[in-house]
DNA sequence: ATGGTTTTTACTGCGTC
DNA sequence: GACGCGGTAAAAACCAT
Protein backbone atom coordinates (compact mmCIF):
# COMPACT_ATOMS: atom_id res chain seq x y z
CA UNK A 1 0.00 0.00 0.00
CA UNK A 2 1.54 3.26 -0.93
CA UNK A 3 1.37 6.50 1.17
CA UNK A 4 0.93 9.55 -0.11
CA UNK A 5 4.30 11.57 0.36
CA UNK A 6 5.08 15.14 0.01
CA UNK A 7 6.49 15.13 -3.55
CA UNK A 8 4.44 11.94 -4.93
CA UNK A 9 7.65 10.05 -5.16
CA UNK A 10 8.41 7.07 -2.78
CA UNK A 11 11.60 5.25 -2.90
CA UNK A 12 11.82 1.49 -1.25
CA UNK A 13 14.75 -0.89 -1.03
CA UNK A 14 15.88 -2.17 -3.93
CA UNK A 15 14.21 -4.26 -7.45
CA UNK A 16 13.86 -8.34 -6.83
CA UNK A 17 15.24 -8.79 -10.35
CA UNK A 18 18.46 -6.30 -11.03
CA UNK A 19 18.70 -5.33 -7.75
CA UNK A 20 17.79 -1.40 -9.27
CA UNK A 21 16.38 1.27 -6.73
CA UNK A 22 13.14 1.18 -6.87
CA UNK A 23 10.33 3.74 -7.23
CA UNK A 24 6.71 4.28 -5.78
CA UNK A 25 4.86 6.30 -8.54
CA UNK A 26 2.16 8.09 -6.56
CA UNK A 27 0.02 9.36 -9.60
CA UNK A 28 -0.01 5.91 -11.41
CA UNK A 29 -0.15 4.08 -8.53
CA UNK A 30 2.59 1.54 -9.35
CA UNK A 31 6.02 0.78 -7.86
CA UNK A 32 8.85 0.20 -10.88
CA UNK A 33 12.58 -0.25 -10.87
CA UNK A 34 13.94 2.45 -12.08
CA UNK A 35 16.69 0.60 -13.77
CA UNK A 36 14.60 -2.36 -15.53
CA UNK A 37 11.45 -1.32 -15.47
CA UNK A 38 10.47 -4.08 -13.65
CA UNK A 39 6.85 -3.62 -12.29
CA UNK A 40 6.87 -5.00 -8.57
CA UNK A 41 3.30 -3.70 -7.66
CA UNK A 42 0.68 -2.01 -9.73
CA UNK A 43 -3.26 -0.46 -9.25
CA UNK A 44 -1.77 0.31 -5.77
CA UNK A 45 -4.47 2.09 -3.92
CA UNK A 46 -4.73 5.36 -3.07
CA UNK A 47 -5.28 5.36 0.84
CA UNK A 48 -4.85 9.11 0.56
CA UNK A 49 -7.45 11.85 1.53
CA UNK A 50 -9.30 12.76 -2.13
CA UNK A 51 -8.84 16.61 -1.06
CA UNK A 52 -5.87 19.06 -0.47
CA UNK A 53 -5.96 20.82 2.98
CA UNK A 54 -4.13 23.87 2.78
CA UNK A 55 -3.58 24.62 6.30
CA UNK A 56 -3.49 22.53 9.45
CA UNK A 57 -6.94 23.45 10.69
CA UNK A 58 -8.44 22.09 7.60
CA UNK A 59 -6.79 18.90 7.83
CA UNK A 60 -8.04 18.51 11.26
CA UNK A 61 -11.54 18.68 10.14
CA UNK A 62 -10.95 16.13 7.77
CA UNK A 63 -13.65 16.98 6.03
CA UNK A 64 -15.24 15.56 3.14
CA UNK A 65 -17.26 17.67 1.31
CA UNK A 66 -17.70 18.03 -2.71
CA UNK A 67 -14.74 16.65 -5.44
CA UNK A 68 -11.25 17.94 -5.30
CA UNK A 69 -10.54 21.38 -6.62
CA UNK A 70 -9.73 21.28 -10.26
CA UNK A 71 -7.93 23.68 -12.37
CA UNK A 72 -9.96 22.94 -15.25
CA UNK A 73 -13.55 24.49 -13.60
CA UNK A 74 -13.57 28.38 -14.08
CA UNK A 75 -14.22 28.51 -10.28
CA UNK A 76 -12.00 24.85 -8.98
CA UNK A 77 -14.84 23.38 -9.32
CA UNK A 78 -16.10 24.82 -5.68
CA UNK A 79 -19.87 26.57 -6.36
CA UNK A 80 -22.50 24.44 -6.39
CA UNK A 81 -23.83 22.66 -9.20
CA UNK A 82 -27.71 21.69 -9.32
CA UNK A 83 -27.78 17.87 -10.88
CA UNK A 84 -29.93 16.62 -13.33
CA UNK A 85 -33.51 16.16 -12.30
CA UNK A 86 -34.04 13.40 -10.21
CA UNK A 87 -36.79 10.85 -11.76
CA UNK A 88 -39.02 10.13 -9.13
CA UNK A 89 -40.48 12.65 -6.94
CA UNK A 90 -42.41 15.90 -6.59
CA UNK A 91 -40.39 18.44 -8.97
CA UNK A 92 -42.06 19.95 -11.44
CA UNK A 93 -40.24 19.26 -14.97
CA UNK A 94 -40.40 22.93 -16.18
CA UNK A 95 -39.55 24.53 -12.96
CA UNK A 96 -37.00 22.60 -12.28
CA UNK A 97 -34.92 23.24 -15.54
CA UNK A 98 -35.65 27.04 -15.22
CA UNK A 99 -33.71 27.20 -11.77
CA UNK A 100 -31.27 25.27 -12.90
CA UNK A 101 -30.46 27.32 -15.59
CA UNK A 102 -30.48 30.25 -14.13
CA UNK A 103 -27.90 28.91 -11.24
CA UNK A 104 -25.57 27.94 -14.40
CA UNK A 105 -25.73 31.62 -15.68
CA UNK A 106 -25.24 32.75 -12.62
CA UNK A 107 -21.92 30.71 -11.78
CA UNK A 108 -20.52 31.89 -14.88
CA UNK A 109 -21.79 35.85 -13.98
CA UNK A 110 -19.45 37.85 -15.64
CA UNK A 111 -17.95 38.23 -18.80
CA UNK A 112 -14.44 37.31 -17.91
CA UNK A 113 -15.45 34.47 -16.15
CA UNK A 114 -17.40 33.00 -19.07
CA UNK A 115 -14.61 33.39 -21.16
CA UNK A 116 -12.36 31.50 -18.97
CA UNK A 117 -15.30 28.81 -18.58
CA UNK A 118 -15.17 28.58 -22.45
CA UNK A 119 -11.82 28.43 -22.64
CA UNK A 120 -11.02 25.94 -20.11
CA UNK A 121 -13.60 23.51 -21.69
CA UNK A 122 -11.16 23.76 -24.84
CA UNK A 123 -8.33 22.55 -23.39
CA UNK A 124 -9.96 19.88 -21.77
CA UNK A 125 -11.56 19.10 -24.65
CA UNK A 126 -8.16 18.97 -27.04
CA UNK A 127 -6.27 17.08 -23.94
CA UNK A 128 -9.11 14.25 -24.43
CA UNK A 129 -8.38 14.33 -28.24
CA UNK A 130 -4.93 13.56 -27.38
CA UNK A 131 -5.53 11.26 -24.47
CA UNK A 132 -3.58 12.88 -22.45
CA UNK A 133 -3.45 12.04 -18.58
CA UNK A 134 -5.39 13.96 -16.13
CA UNK A 135 -2.37 15.55 -14.44
CA UNK A 136 -1.80 17.30 -18.27
CA UNK A 137 -4.76 18.77 -18.18
CA UNK A 138 -4.70 20.86 -15.09
CA UNK A 139 -0.89 21.33 -15.77
CA UNK A 140 -1.91 23.06 -19.05
CA UNK A 141 -5.39 24.82 -17.00
CA UNK A 142 -3.11 26.10 -14.65
CA UNK A 143 -0.60 27.49 -17.24
CA UNK A 144 -3.27 29.57 -19.22
CA UNK A 145 -4.45 30.72 -16.30
CA UNK A 146 -1.21 31.91 -15.38
CA UNK A 147 -0.89 33.52 -18.95
CA UNK A 148 -3.97 35.32 -18.23
CA UNK A 149 -2.88 36.59 -15.10
CA UNK A 150 -0.19 38.32 -16.31
CA UNK A 151 -2.38 40.31 -18.73
CA UNK A 152 0.09 38.73 -21.84
CA UNK A 153 -2.47 36.07 -22.32
CA UNK A 154 -5.17 38.50 -23.13
CA UNK A 155 -6.20 39.28 -26.77
CA UNK A 156 -4.61 36.38 -28.00
CA UNK A 157 -5.97 33.72 -29.94
CA UNK A 158 -8.23 31.68 -27.57
CA UNK A 159 -7.07 28.33 -29.45
CA UNK A 160 -3.43 29.19 -30.09
CA UNK A 161 -3.19 30.07 -26.24
CA UNK A 162 -4.61 26.95 -25.33
CA UNK A 163 -2.44 24.62 -27.85
CA UNK A 164 0.48 26.33 -26.30
CA UNK A 165 -0.17 25.77 -22.74
CA UNK A 166 -0.75 21.97 -23.19
CA UNK A 167 2.32 21.57 -25.34
CA UNK A 168 4.21 23.58 -22.78
CA UNK A 169 2.55 20.94 -20.14
CA UNK A 170 3.55 18.09 -22.15
CA UNK A 171 7.24 18.98 -21.87
CA UNK A 172 7.18 20.23 -18.33
CA UNK A 173 5.78 16.32 -17.34
CA UNK A 174 8.15 14.87 -19.63
CA UNK A 175 5.12 13.85 -22.36
CA UNK A 176 6.00 13.04 -25.88
CA UNK A 177 3.81 15.15 -27.84
CA UNK A 178 4.82 17.09 -30.89
CA UNK A 179 3.83 20.48 -31.69
CA UNK A 180 2.38 18.99 -34.65
CA UNK A 181 0.27 17.09 -33.05
CA UNK A 182 -0.99 19.28 -30.78
CA UNK A 183 -1.95 21.95 -33.43
CA UNK A 184 -3.66 18.57 -35.66
CA UNK A 185 -5.72 18.07 -32.37
CA UNK A 186 -6.73 21.67 -31.79
CA UNK A 187 -7.43 22.46 -35.56
CA UNK A 188 -5.24 24.93 -36.27
CA UNK A 189 -1.62 26.15 -37.70
CA UNK A 190 1.33 24.60 -36.36
CA UNK A 191 2.91 27.77 -36.53
CA UNK A 192 0.30 29.36 -34.38
CA UNK A 193 1.17 26.80 -31.78
CA UNK A 194 4.92 27.43 -31.45
CA UNK A 195 4.62 30.75 -31.97
CA UNK A 196 2.86 31.44 -28.80
CA UNK A 197 4.47 28.65 -27.14
CA UNK A 198 8.04 31.17 -27.57
CA UNK A 199 5.74 33.65 -25.86
CA UNK A 200 4.83 31.99 -23.05
CA UNK A 201 8.23 31.22 -22.71
CA UNK A 202 9.34 34.49 -22.91
CA UNK A 203 7.25 36.04 -20.55
CA UNK A 204 6.81 33.73 -18.13
CA UNK A 205 10.60 32.95 -17.49
CA UNK A 206 10.52 29.78 -17.87
CA UNK A 207 13.76 28.04 -17.71
CA UNK A 208 14.61 25.83 -19.99
CA UNK A 209 12.35 22.73 -20.45
CA UNK A 210 14.44 19.76 -22.22
CA UNK A 211 12.66 17.98 -24.48
CA UNK A 212 11.36 14.21 -23.63
CA UNK A 213 14.38 11.80 -23.50
CA UNK A 214 15.02 10.50 -27.28
CA UNK A 215 13.84 6.81 -25.66
CA UNK A 216 10.16 8.48 -25.12
CA UNK A 217 10.32 9.23 -28.70
CA UNK A 218 11.89 5.43 -29.33
CA UNK A 219 9.02 3.97 -28.00
CA UNK A 220 6.77 6.41 -29.22
CA UNK A 221 7.28 5.68 -33.17
CA UNK A 222 7.96 1.97 -31.95
CA UNK A 223 4.32 1.63 -30.86
CA UNK A 224 2.99 3.32 -33.75
CA UNK A 225 4.16 1.27 -36.43
CA UNK A 226 4.14 -1.82 -33.82
CA UNK A 227 7.51 -2.98 -35.04
CA UNK A 228 8.70 -5.49 -33.12
CA UNK A 229 9.97 -6.09 -29.55
CA UNK A 230 13.52 -6.58 -29.81
CA UNK A 231 13.68 -4.13 -32.22
CA UNK A 232 12.57 -1.13 -30.32
CA UNK A 233 15.15 -3.22 -27.70
CA UNK A 234 17.94 -2.40 -29.76
CA UNK A 235 17.39 0.87 -30.78
CA UNK A 236 17.05 1.61 -26.72
CA UNK A 237 20.27 0.19 -26.43
CA UNK A 238 21.68 2.21 -28.61
CA UNK A 239 20.69 5.51 -27.83
CA UNK A 240 21.51 4.71 -24.18
CA UNK A 241 25.16 3.41 -25.22
CA UNK A 242 25.75 7.04 -27.47
CA UNK A 243 26.05 9.96 -25.97
CA UNK A 244 24.64 12.06 -28.92
CA UNK A 245 25.26 15.10 -27.39
CA UNK A 246 27.86 16.05 -29.32
CA UNK A 247 25.52 16.16 -32.56
CA UNK A 248 22.12 15.90 -31.78
CA UNK A 249 21.34 19.53 -30.30
CA UNK A 250 19.12 21.32 -32.23
CA UNK A 251 17.74 18.52 -34.42
CA UNK A 252 14.72 17.29 -34.03
CA UNK A 253 14.26 14.43 -31.42
CA UNK A 254 12.04 12.42 -33.42
CA UNK A 255 14.59 12.07 -36.49
CA UNK A 256 16.96 11.01 -34.27
CA UNK A 257 14.78 8.63 -32.64
CA UNK A 258 13.96 7.00 -36.12
CA UNK A 259 17.63 6.62 -36.98
CA UNK A 260 18.13 4.60 -33.96
CA UNK A 261 15.49 2.57 -34.79
CA UNK A 262 16.14 2.10 -38.56
CA UNK A 263 19.74 1.30 -37.67
CA UNK A 264 18.59 -1.10 -35.37
CA UNK A 265 15.94 -2.45 -37.78
CA UNK A 266 19.44 -3.19 -39.89
CA UNK A 267 21.27 -4.59 -37.44
CA UNK A 268 19.05 -7.32 -36.48
CA UNK A 269 18.10 -8.11 -40.29
CA UNK A 270 14.76 -6.69 -40.45
CA UNK A 271 13.57 -4.46 -43.08
CA UNK A 272 11.76 -1.92 -42.37
CA UNK A 273 11.57 0.54 -44.76
CA UNK A 274 12.87 4.38 -44.57
CA UNK A 275 9.64 5.37 -45.75
CA UNK A 276 7.62 3.61 -42.91
CA UNK A 277 9.80 4.49 -40.21
CA UNK A 278 9.97 8.45 -41.23
CA UNK A 279 6.41 8.35 -41.58
CA UNK A 280 5.46 7.25 -38.29
CA UNK A 281 8.00 9.57 -36.89
CA UNK A 282 6.87 12.41 -38.87
CA UNK A 283 9.70 13.58 -40.80
CA UNK A 284 10.84 12.63 -44.25
CA UNK A 285 13.27 10.10 -45.24
CA UNK A 286 16.24 12.27 -45.67
CA UNK A 287 16.42 14.06 -41.91
CA UNK A 288 16.35 9.57 -41.37
CA UNK A 289 19.34 9.31 -43.19
CA UNK A 290 21.06 12.17 -41.96
CA UNK A 291 20.96 11.26 -38.78
CA UNK A 292 22.00 7.23 -39.81
CA UNK A 293 25.00 9.04 -41.61
CA UNK A 294 26.13 10.98 -38.24
CA UNK A 295 25.35 8.03 -35.90
CA UNK A 296 27.54 5.74 -38.09
CA UNK A 297 30.04 8.59 -38.30
CA UNK A 298 30.41 9.26 -35.14
CA UNK A 299 30.43 5.83 -33.30
CA UNK A 300 31.39 2.01 -34.74
CA UNK A 301 28.77 0.07 -33.58
CA UNK A 302 29.78 -2.65 -31.77
CA UNK A 303 28.51 -6.08 -32.12
CA UNK A 304 28.71 -7.30 -29.06
CA UNK A 305 25.82 -4.98 -28.09
CA UNK A 306 23.40 -7.36 -30.44
CA UNK A 307 24.50 -10.38 -27.96
CA UNK A 308 23.00 -8.29 -25.06
CA UNK A 309 20.07 -7.46 -26.34
C1' DA B 1 14.24 42.19 -41.06
C1' DT B 2 18.15 39.09 -41.21
C1' DG B 3 21.25 35.49 -41.37
C1' DG B 4 22.52 30.92 -39.86
C1' DT B 5 20.83 26.31 -39.16
C1' DT B 6 17.79 22.49 -40.11
C1' DT B 7 14.23 20.18 -42.68
C1' DT B 8 11.75 19.33 -46.75
C1' DT B 9 11.12 18.97 -51.61
C1' DA B 10 12.35 17.21 -55.83
C1' DC B 11 15.28 14.80 -58.58
C1' DT B 12 19.10 11.73 -59.63
C1' DG B 13 21.50 7.04 -60.33
C1' DC B 14 22.21 2.35 -58.59
C1' DG B 15 21.18 -2.39 -57.37
C1' DT B 16 17.71 -6.03 -56.58
C1' DC B 17 13.62 -8.75 -56.86
C1' DG C 1 9.42 -1.98 -64.21
C1' DA C 2 8.68 -1.29 -59.29
C1' DC C 3 10.89 -0.75 -55.17
C1' DG C 4 14.16 0.61 -51.64
C1' DC C 5 18.29 3.08 -50.87
C1' DG C 6 21.89 6.77 -51.02
C1' DG C 7 23.03 11.11 -52.47
C1' DT C 8 22.54 16.23 -53.88
C1' DA C 9 20.93 21.12 -54.55
C1' DA C 10 17.67 24.39 -53.84
C1' DA C 11 13.54 25.91 -51.39
C1' DA C 12 11.22 26.39 -47.22
C1' DA C 13 10.85 26.54 -42.42
C1' DC C 14 12.65 27.61 -38.15
C1' DC C 15 14.76 30.49 -34.65
C1' DA C 16 17.72 33.82 -32.23
C1' DT C 17 19.23 38.28 -32.70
Amino acid sequence: MLEKPENNIILYNNCPTCNGRLIGDYDKGELVCSTCGFVLEDNAVDSGPEWKALNLEDKEKKVRVGSPRTQTLHDYGLSTEIGPRPSTGKYENSNYNRIKKWQTRLRTSNPGERGLSNVLTKITEVCNNLDLPRNITETSAHIYRNTLKQKFGKNKSILGMTSASIYLACRKCGVSRTITEIARAAGIEKKQVSKYFRLILRETDESYIPHPSINKYISKISNKGKFKPYVERLALKLSSEISESKFSSGKTPAGLAAAYLYIAAVLSSQTIPQKDISDYAEVTEVTVRNRCKEIIQNFTIIHSLLSKV
